[in-house]
DNA sequence: CTGAAAGCGCTAACAT
DNA sequence: ATGTTAGCGCTTTCAG
């Protein structure tokens, strides 16, 4: 038989318009509403039903490569443990970006090697936005990728969104807290993981900042691991004990409760995070909690402004949606 | 100025061609190491020095349009809160696909609308791999966008991965650690999140088909909210105790160990998932840990034999690399 | 208002 | 061993 298929083909915009018996620009046209055409509503109406009755999916690597325009966004996501917030961040920028027409994957970069390399080339994507600042070689890949947009953009290097973002309004939301306690002396507990180390140092500056503004020492800044007989040691250790301390996440500040309850001794705590487990901690863990769902529609929404062209600096409230959750820790 | 262009143009391969002084065929031949083409070395150097001097990438949509074959591969997370298990799930699902030349994007999925399907077309990716059963109609949508793989597969429906691969083993293996503890009465309790409920469902039945193998009576099972004061409510209210209870997560376990040092009573408790939170409770959680990083090979491994047209029935040793941490809780 | 036709960048027959 | 060439499915002038 000679119109026998070997293999299940495609469904083209070829097959709608014959089987609306129109041309293929005309289904292009009403397909994607171009704009300046007047396509009668009785011909609309005949493309999007023949479209229906097919099956009709249009093939985004032709559609890309006609119009040099993918609809593809991609986020790579820091190695760093991903919690509740990154998961919101994550979810309403890609809302945002869905009414624009554009679809955000993400992908989690470990860091390993140069696979980012690989991402951009099998993607395409029309945009690439990353948590921290990307290395000029990564930069220079993607120019010669022809990527459109990318953030945080290489003029503002030097401060990731981390660092400009968070970092800084949580340390000094911690601090401001603990000083309208009437503490004065802080310390600021950071974690053992390395790839935590840049955000941890984003916090701890911020609460330094505080600090200084409100003529008090700066925090001692101690590193522990996520461990109670470790945290034990390190809050034995301290010659002179703060009136109170700030822990970079919840994590940090629950291993810092549980070294004090080892101790027997007891010192005001302040975490940043608000994971579930907080509020179960002995006493109830004071946090701080961020609104990061606002985060990611402001991010989406740079991200959009630097396709159209638009200079984004992607500029920040540094506090947008930072707030104590006052329990009984602190 | 006639040859002033007016916007930056891509690198194409016919750039390295007239670069290298040859013919695309040569450069996409050396470019992609055609089987069963002989280039002399020599030529082959000349192409890749041309390549690199130009800073050629190849473009994925032109690439893929040609060929019929992308390598992006899509992973469909669920809505449940993501943590470091999932992370390091996909994480090294990622690495073993990379080994095959595919490129893991994720993208999780809200559950709101059916953006599901813009995902598809805007990617036109190779596979999709999702942690529940696709409904039909997302499965019709798959199949018209010429997708080469699916898992879980079709034939699979009923069984997601959750409750296929997880939340049995899980399940057991706690009831098996308070049975070898020498328990008799177990309850089980469930978080309030409805997004949750499919897996909280399944580990529950994993426990109860323990106790039934064991001749016990099947666990009571409550469903309490993220809060101490409701977690004391229903550790109070139950009218003749278990002797023991199995959390579904760290984090309910943690309510409940609130809950009873709120009503001043004490049941051995284990939990699931080893957060780093759980080694800090007091008492110290006793928790099921995983190896998903295992789990995500797996799964690699099976999307890859998909993709060779290998039935893959992605079956599962439901055990794989859990394990319990005793720790003093139970 | 609709149709014909020219490519986008790449791969893979088919020639040479 | 290298070159020529025909599309992949789609958008978009340009004619009609």
């Amino acid at each position: 038989m000679a119109d026998q298929k070997k293999t299940k083909r495609r469904i083209t915009s070829v097959d709608v318009a014959r089987e609306a018996g129109l041309s293929r620009a005309t289904v292009s046209f009403v397909l994607n509403d171009t704009p300046g055409q007047s396509i009668p509503e009785a011909t609309r109406q005949r493309v999007l039903q023949a479209a229906a009755r097919l099956g009709y999916t249009p093939y985004a690597p032709a559609r890309t490569l006609r119009s040099g325009r993918s609809d593809v966004v991609l986020f790579v996501l820091p190695d760093w443990p991903q919690g509740h917030t990154v998961a919101e961040l994550v979810d309403r920028a890609a809302q945002v970006l869905a009414g624009a027409g554009l679809t955000l994957v993400t992908h989690v970069h470990t860091g390993q090697d140069d696979d980012l390399a690989r991402l951009w080339t099998a993607l395409a994507p029309a945009a690439v936005f990353g948590m921290r600042p990307f290395t000029a070689h990564e930069l220079a890949g993607m120019r010669r990728a022809n990527i459109a947009a990318v953030l945080p953009s290489p003029e503002q290097s030097g401060h990731d969104v981390g660092s400009t973002l968070w970092l800084n309004g949580v340390g000094r939301l911690q601090a401001q807290y603990l000083i309208g306690k009437g503490h004065t002396r802080l310390a600021y507990v950071l974690p053992d993981d390395p790839r935590l180390s840049a955000l941890g140092q984003g916090r701890a500056e911020g609460a330094a900042q505080v600090c200084a503004e409100a003529g008090l020492p700066v925090p001692i800044v101690s590193t522990i691991p996520l461990d109670t007989a470790a945290a034990a040691e390190t809050v034995a250790g301290w010659r002179q004990p703060p009136t109170a301390v700030c822990a970079y996440n919840d994590e940090v500040a629950l291993a810092l409760l549980a070294g004090m309850r080892k101790l027997g001794t007891s010192l005001p705590v302040i975490g940043a995070d608000d994971i579930p487990a907080a509020r179960f901690a002995l006493p109830p863990l004071t946090t701080v909690a961020q609104d990061s769902g606002e985060l990611g529609a402001r991010i989406a929404a740079a991200l959009l402004r630097a396709l159209n062209g638009e200079p984004s600096q992607l500029d920040v409230l540094p506090d947008a949606g930072i707030r104590v959750v006052e329990r009984e820790s602190a």
